[in-house]
DNA sequence: CAATCGTCAAGAGCAGTGCTCTCGATTTTT
DNA sequence: AAAAATCGAGAGCACTGCTCTTGACGATTG
C-alpha cells in the first residue's frame, strides 16, 4: 500500500521531502532565522506560493524540521548506547553522553533548533513531544538498569519532599529508582547538556580546546557522583 | 567634565539611552529576532534612518544589549554573592547560583541573548569580552577561596593529563588550585548553566513544577560533590 | 469517452524588514 | 560671520512571510 498511490500524491510526498532536504541544508549554513521559504523556493526553481501547498506556514516547516531533529539526536543515541553489553553501566552512560555531543557538534543548528533558546514567536506544537523523549528516554534507563544491578549509590543527600510531585512525574522513565537518586540522575543529565549547550554554542571558545577529553572527563566525574560503578 | 559638553553631545547620550531602553522592553517582549530598528523609530516619533545616527546597524544595537545583560547579570551575582559571610564558602556558592537563576528567570531573554543559541548572523565582537566573565570571575573565587580554606575534598578521579593547557586557561580564574578540583568546578558550573537553560528555555515545563526547590537541591549536590562544607 | 472537480504553479500584491543615499536645517567650530 | 560637522526626514532598494486570483493540468466520475 506505500508504494504506488495515484501520480500526484507520488510526486507530491516527493517534493515535500526535497523541500524538507532544501530547508535542512539552508538551516545548516544559515540558522533557523535565517531559513527563507523563497530562498527554498528559488533553489527548486519554483516561486514562493507554490511552498504553501506544501507547508501551510514557515512555522510549519519548523515543525517538521524540529521533529526530524529530535528524531535524529535520539536515533543517534539508541543506536550508540545499542552497542554497549547491557551489564556495562557506565559504559552505556558515557556512550550515550558522547552520542548526544557527537551529534550536537556535527549538526550545530539543528541542535539549537531543539534544545538552544526557542525561536521567536514559534511554539512549539503538542506533535513534538513524543519524538522529544527519545534521548532521555535512553538516559533514563541507563540509571534505572544501573539501580537495579545495584551499580549505582544513594546520596548522601535526601530529596526535599516538597519535590515528591515532581519526581513522580520522572518514575515513568526510572521505575523504582528512589527519590533522591532520581534527582542525581537529572542533575547529571543537566550537567551533559549543559556542556553540549556551552560547547555548541560557542562558549568554550578560547577557554577549552581538547573538547573531546575534556566532556569525557566531565561526565566521567558525573558518573563517579552517582557511582555508576563499570 | 562629565557634567557639560556641548548641548548636541548631551541630547545624543539622552537619546541614545532612550534607543536601547527601548529595544530592550522590545526584546522583552517580542526576543531578539523580533528586534526591530524601525519599531524602535516608531516608537520614539523618529523616522527609520536616523536611527542609523546613533547605532550603524541592527547588530551594534544587538551588542549594547549583550554587554548590558552581561553586565547586569554580573552584578546581581556580585551583589548577591557580596551578602555572605566571607567563609561561607556554601552558602557564597548557593547565593551565587540563585542570583544566576532568578536574573535569567526575570530577564529571560536578555538570557538568551548572552547564554543562548548564537543569533544567526551575529558574532560578538571583542567588546563583549571584558563584561561577560563578571558572573563566571565570582563563582572561580568562591571556589578558589574555598579550597585556600580548605573547605573542598579533592576528587577521586584525577584529570587527564592532555588537559594541563585548557586547564591552565582557569587558572587566573581560581588559583593555586589543583586540576583535578578546576575541572569538577567546571562541571559544577556547567551544572548551573545547564540548569537555568533548561528552565528559561522551557525544557521543563510539565515536568518540574517547583523549580526554585528543585534547583536548589541540584545546586546543593554539587555542592556535596565538590565536597563544599558549609 | 467526456465533463467535472480538485490540485497545482505562477504571478501580482500587501505589509513589513535592514539599510543607503540625498537633501535641507541646525548646531558647533573656526 | 563663515565654514564645518551633525542631524532628521524622506525616498528608495532588496528582501521577507503570506494572501488571493488566474489559468492549466491531472484524476475521477457520469
Amino acid at each position: 500500500m506505500t508504494a504506488s498511490r495515484t501520480a500526484r500524491e507520488r510526486v507530491r510526498a516527493e517534493l515535500t521531502r526535497e523541500i524538507t532536504d532544501i530547508a535542512r541544508r539552508q538551516l545548516a549554513t544559515e540558522g533557523a532565522g535565517g531559513l527563507s521559504l523563497r530562498a527554498v523556493a528559488r533553489e527548486m526553481g519554483m516561486v514562493s506560493s507554490a511552498i504553501y501547498r506544501y507547508f501551510p506556514s514557515r512555522d510549519d516547516l519548523l515543525t517538521t524540521l524540529i521533529i526530524d531533529g529530535y528524531n535524529a539526536l535520539g536515533e543517534a543515541v539508541e543506536r550508540a548506547e545499542a552497542t554497549c553489553p547491557r551489564a556495562a553501566h557506565r559504559q552505556r552512560w558515557l556512550t550515550a553522553c558522547h552520542a548526544v555531543r557527537d551529534w550536537a557538534v556535527a549538526h550545530p543548528h539543528e541542535y539549537a533548533l531543539i534544545y538552544g533558546s526557542p525561536v521567536p514567536g514559534y511554539q512549539a506544537p503538542q506533535d513534538t513531544i513524543a519524538a522529544r523523549v527519545r534521548d532521555v528516554t535512553v538516559l533514563g534507563r541507563i540509571i534505572a538498569d544501573a539501580w537495579r544491578a545495584g551499580a549505582l549509590r544513594t546520596p548522601e543527600t535526601e530529596a526535599p519532599p516538597e519535590l515528591g510531585p515532581d519526581s513522580a512525574n520522572f518514575r515513568a522513565l526510572m521505575p523504582e529508582v528512589p527519590d533522591s537518586v532520581i534527582w542525581l540522575a537529572l542533575t547529571a543529565w543537566t550537567t551533559l547538556y549543559g556542556w553540549v549547550n556551552f560547547e555548541v554554542f560557542g562558549q568554550f571558545n578560547n577557554a577549552i580546546e581538547d573538547r573531546g577529553t575534556a566532556f569525557g572527563h566531565a561526565m566521567g566525574l558525573m558518573g563517579d557522583t552517582m557511582g555508576l560503578a563499570q
